[in-house]
DNA sequence: GACGCGTGGTG
DNA sequence: TCACCAAGCGT
C-alpha cells in the first residue's frame, strides 16, 4: 500500500459502488409508468409482469389499466370466463399468457385467501410464473430485497461485469452477479432490481448502446476493453409470416370478434391452407383457448 | 437446451 | 424494405 496522497481514493461520484450510482442515475432518469407509482399492489403489479413479458411497454399500458379498473383483486380475476380474459387480452400477444394469468388468480384465490404471496417459491408455483416475474412480483410488488434478472440485466452486466457485447443465456450464476452489485440498504436495492432493468432498457439496449448517457461508462469492462464483438453464434430470429403462429393469431381473431360459436367454414378467410388452418385449431383446442360446441362450431371457453 | 408461442413498432 | 426487437414461460 503506497502512503503518497494520489494513492487515497478521493472522494467523489467515480468512488461510489456501482449499484449506488445505478441506483441515483434511475431517480433521474427513470420512465413514469404506472406500475411503478407508489401504492400499486402486488396483484398490480403481477399483471403487469405478465403482460410485460415479451410485450412492449407502450401496449401493455392502456390495456393493464383496462384490466385492474375491471378486475381489481386476483377474486375478481378468479371470477370470470376465460373468452372474457382472452378478449380483454386484444392483441397483446401470446394469449396462453391470459389464460395463465386467470389461473394464477384461481389459484391465488383457492391457496392463499386471494393474497398474492411474496415469497418466490410460492410465486413460482402459479401457473405463468417463472424465475423472473416471481422474483419481480417479490420485489416490486411486496418491496422485498430479491435479485432480478430479465434479458436487460443480462446484457447490463454481460457488458459492465464480463466485457462482453451479449448476455449468455440464462444461468444461475447471473442470480450472484447481480447480487454481488445490489446496495446494502434494503430499499435501495429494491430501486437497484429496477434501476438495472431501467438501465438496459433506455441506455445499454441491444442494438445501439448510448454509452454516451450512461452512469457507469467509466467502469465499463466492455467499453474499457474497446467494445470486442460477440463471438458466440448468431442467434436465429423467428420467422412469423406463415408460421402457425400466425395463423392462430388469425383464427383466434375471428373467434375473439365472434360472440356466438362460429362454423367451421366461417374460419377458411382466416387461413385458406386446410391442413395448417386444421393443425392450428387443434392446438388452440389443446391450450384450451379455444372449444368446439357438440354441433361442430368453434368459440372461446366460456 | 432448443423450440414454439403473437404482435406491431422501428432503424 | 424487412430483419430485428420487446420486463419469459413451459415443454
Amino acid at each position: 500500500m503506497s502512503s503518497a496522497p494520489s494513492a487515497v481514493p478521493l472522494p467523489g461520484p467515480s468512488d461510489e459502488p456501482v449499484g449506488e450510482v445505478v441506483v441515483d442515475w434511475y431517480a433521474g432518469a427513470a420512465r413514469d409508468l404506472p406500475w411503478r407509482e407508489s401504492g400499486t399492489d402486488p396483484w398490480a403489479v403481477l399483471v403487469s409482469e405478465v403482460m410485460l413479458q415479451q410485450t412492449p411497454v407502450a401496449r401493455v399500458e392502456p390495456v393493464w389499466r383496462e384490466w385492474l379498473a375491471r378486475w381489481p383483486t386476483p377474486a375478481a380475476m378468479a371470477a370470470a370466463s376465460p373468452a372474457e380474459v382472452i378478449r380483454a387480452w386484444g392483441k397483446l400477444g401470446y394469449p396462453r399468457r391470459a389464460l395463465r394469468l386467470r389461473e394464477a388468480a384461481v389459484a391465488i384465490t383457492a391457496r392463499h385467501a386471494g393474497v398474492v404471496p411474496a415469497e418466490v417459491d410460492e410465486l413460482e408455483a402459479l401457473p405463468g410464473i417463472g424465475t423472473y416475474t416471481a422474483r419481480a412480483v417479490s420485489c416490486f410488488g411486496h418491496g422485498r430485497r430479491q435479485a432480478v434478472v430479465d434479458t436487460n440485466v443480462r446484457r447490463v452486466v454481460a457488458r459492465l461485469v464480463h466485457g462482453r457485447a451479449e448476455a449468455a443465456p440464462a444461468r444461475a450464476a447471473d442470480l450472484l452477479d447481480i447480487t454481488a452489485l445490489a446496495p446494502v440498504d434494503d430499499e435501495r436495492a429494491v430501486r437497484f432490481s429496477v434501476a438495472v432493468m431501467e438501465l438496459g432498457a433506455l441506455v445499454c439496449v441491444a442494438g445501439t448502446p448510448r454509452c454516451a448517457a450512461c452512469p457507469v461508462r467509466d467502469r465499463c469492462a466492455w467499453r474499457l476493453a474497446g467494445y470486442p464483438a460477440h463471438d458466440g453464434p448468431p442467434k436465429r430470429v423467428q420467422r412469423f409470416a406463415g408460421t402457425d403462429r400466425q395463423v392462430r393469431g388469425r383464427l383466434l381473431d375471428v373467434l375473439r370478434a365472434a360472440h356466438e360459436p362460429v362454423d367451421p367454414d366461417a374460419l377458411v378467410p382466416a387461413w385458406e391452407d386446410a391442413v395448417q388452418r386444421s393443425r392450428c385449431l387443434d392446438s388452440l383446442l389443446v391450450d384450451g383457448l379455444v372449444v368446439q360446441t357438440e354441433d361442430g362450431r368453434f368459440a372461446l371457453p366460456s
